[in-house]
DNA sequence: AGTATATATTATACTTGTAGAATATAAAGG
DNA sequence: CCTTTATATTCTACAAGTATAATATATACT
């Protein structure tokens, strides 16, 4: 259960609305972690029933009103709480649908997964090229006082990304190859 | 909607039950994805009303009878749709609680990230180590006939997992440096 | 003799994730 | 002028994942 905790960490850099909440997660946790707008709305009514956050409608003429939220001292402390119990076992899980059908890929031709492979690495370094440019959003956002001690671990999760995306370019290769040669 | 597929791929290696499949599961495929066993159970049923399998019923005394599951020729048609089907960007999703918790680690004592990231990196040659010796499970399997096309697929996700290991161990490496140099 | 382990499946309750529709308006762009 | 985009949230339905317990027996270990 972790997109609860993404939306506390969230919060307590400062109050939010789902919507800015919902934006605010796809520009930086969604790189390791992907929700949907309707899953973000109603884990915070959840989180609200059990206190963690606080709401304050703001009336708006011709739009919905705004929701805004405030993260308690509940809230805090069930982040803090998160944070420290870092279950490593649990944490390495990853699901991969990629590898596998990779795994099962003897069923088709071996031409059609060389392919497959070609597209996987130009996404890849789409991808990187993408990423290339998160340094300078961080050191956008982190010349915030506030946001200073942050700057260095968004930092290393954007690091881990790109030594991700060249990895898999890296094994893409390597396996196009192989493939190749028995081909 | 991947644990129907990889249940689908095993069956075509040879009728199972889903005791056997269970475990199957967890030395092949879960490195890459994991799967309840009360899950697959429940995949099962839901895939033989799909008729995308037939089971027949062993009678065994004194213990549970078994559920012999065969993959019917509807169910044979849909693994390999599936494994044509490559969605890339769909593919490339992953979900790492380990980074949303780095993403976060400016709530908690620089001291105590330093000591996860030393943990997590043991955790990842403990696995490496763990891993190396894939390899040979891989090729004695191999020795048959049957497994002989896939076995270089198997490698090639074998290979995955011990490149992602190496570079998450740089990855620990490189951050803790640089977290000491600011503590 | 007693305990743990392997065998084999079912059941239930709950939590998360996925997907898309419905609603209503202002502002921006071609 | 018309279409798209942005704003802001709610709701429904379903699919998939998590967690644990119940059942019943044989065999292996200590």
């Amino acid at each position: 259960m972790s997109l609860k905790h993404g939306l506390l960490g969230l919060l307590n850099y400062g109050d939010m609305t789902g919507y800015e909440l919902d934006k605010a997660f796809k520009v930086s946790l969604n790189f390791f972690w992907q929700a949907q707008t309707s899953q973000i709305y109603r884990e915070l009514n959840a989180m609200e029933k059990q206190a963690w956050l606080i709401s304050q409608i703001i009336p708006q003429t011709g739009k919905p009103n705004r929701k805004l939220y405030k993260i308690t001292d509940l809230g805090r402390a069930e982040l803090k709480k998160w944070l420290s119990k870092k279950d490593l076992e649990e944490d390495l899980n990853v699901k991969n649908v990629f590898l596998m059908k990779m795994f099962f890929s003897a069923e088709v031709n071996v031409s059609e997964t060389i392919d497959t492979l070609k597209r996987y690495k130009a996404q890849c370094l789409g991808d990187l090229q993408a990423m290339s440019q998160t340094g300078s959003v961080i050191s956008d956002y982190g010349q915030n006082l506030e946001n200073k001690k942050s700057m260095v671990y968004w930092a290393s999760t954007a690091t881990f990304g790109v030594y991700y995306l060249n990895m898999c370019v890296k094994w893409a290769e390597d396996t196009i190859k192989t493939l190749e040669e028995i081909s």
